[in-house]
RNA sequence: GCCCCCGUAGCUCAGUGGAUAGAGCAGCCGCCUUCUAAGCGGUUGGUCGCUGGUUCGAUCCCAGCCGGGGGCACCA
């Protein structure tokens, strides 16, 4: 029995308390959610439903628990039903109903887990989108690890989802970089507003060695090769460095797009004709204080040329021209000004931004060294790659780590604690779960035990229950983690069931393979089955972080 | 000044209304002739920043305050 199916028992139970008239006829809720215990006398699982219920029902919520259990305990596959401290239901299966639970989960393998919570809805995930006018750095690797994640939870909820990279390749960042390489080239210095670093050497020799005579050239066509052949380099070397870090993009959009096909005009268009732009100062305005900005925004300058904002304007619109239901952004911390204004865009546009709009904004990672804050400048060249990250401690350990706190939280990466490679790392503690599982399920196949026999009845140890309520939970924290936007949850999820594990394998009762001279037991052949669907729940958690799943450690 | 995030064990952090607030690391005491000790058991350690409010019930929701971090361009 999963948790879905026992919710729908309790329910049931509820439906036919207040059908006989032991509760008055309250509103039945839809849905009753059990969820695991954290301590393990509180049965398998447990329910506040009572205590939900109660105030309706105008009883105190432990009659009102002691209702709903004496119908529930009638229920197949219920062992035991308590009414516990305000009026807690703790439940517990019997082995045969939960046990079967372990083979339920290996016939699913990789589609357990996924479900149907946000099937239907077309999602556009914009994350990274970091400029190309450097290497992609510390800051932005740990929206590619969450953004990754949060694209694979999305899908396994349900979604549709393309993942989406937005270059900014038009505004002034750009001339400046273009600029600087220009000046690298000539022999001459950074210019004061110029970007630094050995990377920009690189590519200056790179587009000097492919334009023969390029430094010949009149200075404004210098700066167009520059420009052109520059930003190319640059956005292959993101390209390649995500990629190699296991982040691919369905859709790598350049912002010169929206110039060159007139999206701009189009979206200008559209905000005027809803009566939302002015002219003032020379300028074209885009009124979003109407919808809560704290002031209107310039979307064409008094020289003539658009803001980025207009670009904003002409993305979003794009975006939902290409049919996405949704367009959620993963900014980094310091845009968090700009959700009063895109919001109000949105607005403008005659959409409805609670619907069409998320802007998840995560907080910095700060980069610590002996002890000291590392300040990150990409002008100063002071910057830490995701290349050094990944040489530093390795993707799987940078993944796991910038993807196992909430976005809320602002991340203090301690370079030396983490180039250590200790067990500080929980992800070696998930990993090599797994390996464990893997080595037992190679033993068990030297005794001749495949995954055959399976009798649910003789899981029967404490052990066994707290590993099978604990792989039940998977699904849901599945969907948990998909609603709120939440990847580090399946992380605590991983390392929590690790745990269960380490202390199901070290339960003498539970083993898979025979002690000494024993015989192979039915027991032990149940439990490679046990032993399987921790491997599939472990390896599912780990593909969701983009994490390696280590066959031995 | 305005806005956003954070404030929970020595450290790093989980926990978005319920039962004695959890984990990892660090510390201390134990456990390897039997499926990997990168593991397990035990133990030490917390006025959940403060003050009010809502609630049968608040770490969680609301208000104010105090700390820490980050943002407030006709830059991108």
């Amino acid at each position: 029995m999963t948790p879905d199916e026992l919710g729908q028992a309790v329910l049931d139970a509820v439906r036919a308390a207040v059908a006989d008239g032991a509760l008055s006829d309250v509103p039945v809720p839809a849905k009753v959610v059990v969820e695991r215990p954290k301590n393990r006398e509180h049965g398998d699982y447990a329910t506040n439903i009572a205590l939900q219920l109660a105030k309706a029902v105008g009883k105190p919520p432990r009659e009102v628990a002691a209702a709903i259990a004496e119908r529930l305990r009638v229920s197949d596959g219920i062992a035991k039903v308590d009414v516990a401290g305000p009026g807690f239901l703790n439940i517990t299966l019997t082995a045969d109903s939960l046990g079967g639970v372990a083979k339920a989960i290996v016939e699913a393998d990789e589609t357990y887990g996924v479900g149907t919570v946000l099937a239907g809805q077309n999602l556009n995930l914009e994350f990274v989108s970091a400029n190309p006018t450097g290497p992609v750095h510390i800051g932005a690797v740990r929206w590619a690890a969450v953004g990754d994640a949060l694209a694979r939870l999305l899908q396994a909820a349900g979604a549709t989802v393309t993942r989406e990279y937005y270059f900014n390749d038009a505004g002034s960042q750009i001339e400046r970089f273009a600029r600087t390489l220009r000046e690298v080239a000539n022999g001459r210095p950074v210019p004061e507003d110029g970007y630094s670093g050995e990377y920009i050497d690189e590519i200056a020799t790179n587009v000097v060695a492919a334009n023969p005579g390029l430094l010949e050239l009149p200075t404004d066509e210098q700066t167009a090769i520059f420009h052109r052949d520059g930003v190319e380099l640059m956005f292959a070397e993101i390209r390649s460095s995500l990629e190699g870090f296991g982040v691919h993009f369905d859709v790598y959009f350049n912002e010169r797009e929206l110039h060159d096909t007139h999206m701009l005009d189009a979206a200008l268009k559209r905000l005027t004709d809803q009566g939302n732009t002015y002219e003032a100062d020379g300028a074209t305005w885009l009124r979003t204080t109407t919808f809560g900005d704290d002031k209107d925004r310039v979307i064409v300058r008094g020289t003539g040329e658009w803001t980025y904002f207009a670009a904003d304007c002409a993305y979003y619109l794009n975006k939902r021209e290409r049919g996405f239901d949704k367009a959620v952004i993963m900014p980094g911390a310091d845009h968090h000004g700009y959700i009063g204004r895109l919001r109000a865009m949105v607005t403008c546009f005659g959409d409805n931004p609670d619907e069409t709009l998320e802007i998840l904004i995560g907080q910095l990672v700060n980069l610590l060294k002996d002890g000291e804050p590392l300040r990150m400048s990409k002008r100063a060249g002071n910057v830490v790659l995701l290349a050094d990250l990944v040489e530093a401690i390795g993707a799987d350990a940078a993944r796991y780590a910038l993807a196992r706190y909430s976005s809320d939280q602002t991340i203090d990466l301690d370079l030396d604690l983490w180039s250590r490679q200790t067990n500080d790392n929980p992800v070696y503690y998930v990993q090599y779960a797994h390996a464990r599982t893997r080595r037992i399920k190679a033993n068990a196949e030297t005794f001749g035990i495949g995954l055959d026999e399976f009798s649910a009845e003789l899981l029967d140890q404490p052990a066994d229950a707290a590993l099978l309520t604990a792989l039940s939970e998977f699904p849901r924290v599945v969907a948990t983690a998909a609603e709120f936007r939440a990847p580090h949850r399946v992380a605590h999820y991983l390392e929590s069931l690790a745990g269960v594990y380490h202390r199901w394998y070290d339960t003498k009762e539970c083993r898979v393979t025979p002690q000494g001279d024993d015989e192979v037991s039915a027991g032990n052949r149940t439990r490679a089955w046990l032993n399987e669907a921790t491997h599939v729940v472990l390896a599912n958690g780990l593909r969701l972080l983009g994490v390696s799943a280590p066959e031995r450690m």
